[in-house]
DNA sequence: AGAAAACAAAGCATATCTGCCTACATTTTT
DNA sequence: AAAAATGTAGGCAGATATGCTTTGTTTTCT
């Protein structure tokens, strides 16, 4: 896996948490410091310009008090099987 | 985050991952095949030594047939909120 | 027990992420 | 319209992940 084209999964990951932090009025520095995560790694996930480890993002869902399950139910076609 | 303190999580992952691995009759070498993912990151994976990236999750679990919605789904306690 | 297959572990080089910082752009509020 | 808040973008350094390889261990099969 010498190169990441997961572009559309990111960006669709991305919508899916600013959708969700916006949902809960969380402004991205909010989120940032109940995530315990840098500002702009936030604003980078939601732009969906970066793969970020499953470990953070299990902070940042815990921070918006939703399940990696439940976040990742956003799009089948997308988030996973058909 | 300066260190990733997600051991448990990470261990409790990787066990799933190796339970539906094994579930399917596939060795490491052959679900690394399948997902375009390293022998050894297989393995580094399933027994929780690293964070590894959604992307690459998202590879594996594709490998698996199955969802990240399902993958996930594995233990609320752990995986996300209670 | 012996052979073969499967897995673990470790090291290395490169790629990628992440935190931190600064500057600019956009949106929201007054 | 101006000010304030929010978000974007970029660079940089250090941390971490990933692919690749080799060696050793454990498991499975005969």
């Amino acid at each position: 896996m010498k190169q990441t084209h997961h572009t559309v999964f990111l960006q669709a990951l991305g919508s899916r948490l600013r959708d969700l932090r916006r949902l809960r009025g969380l402004s991205q520095e909010e989120l940032a410091w109940k995530a315990d995560v840098e500002l702009s790694q936030i604003s980078r996930i939601e732009r969906g310009v970066i793969n970020t480890s499953i470990g953070q993002l299990l902070n940042i869902v815990d921070a918006l008090d939703i399940s990696l399950t439940e976040f990742f139910a956003f799009d089948q076609s997308v988030a996973g099987k058909p």
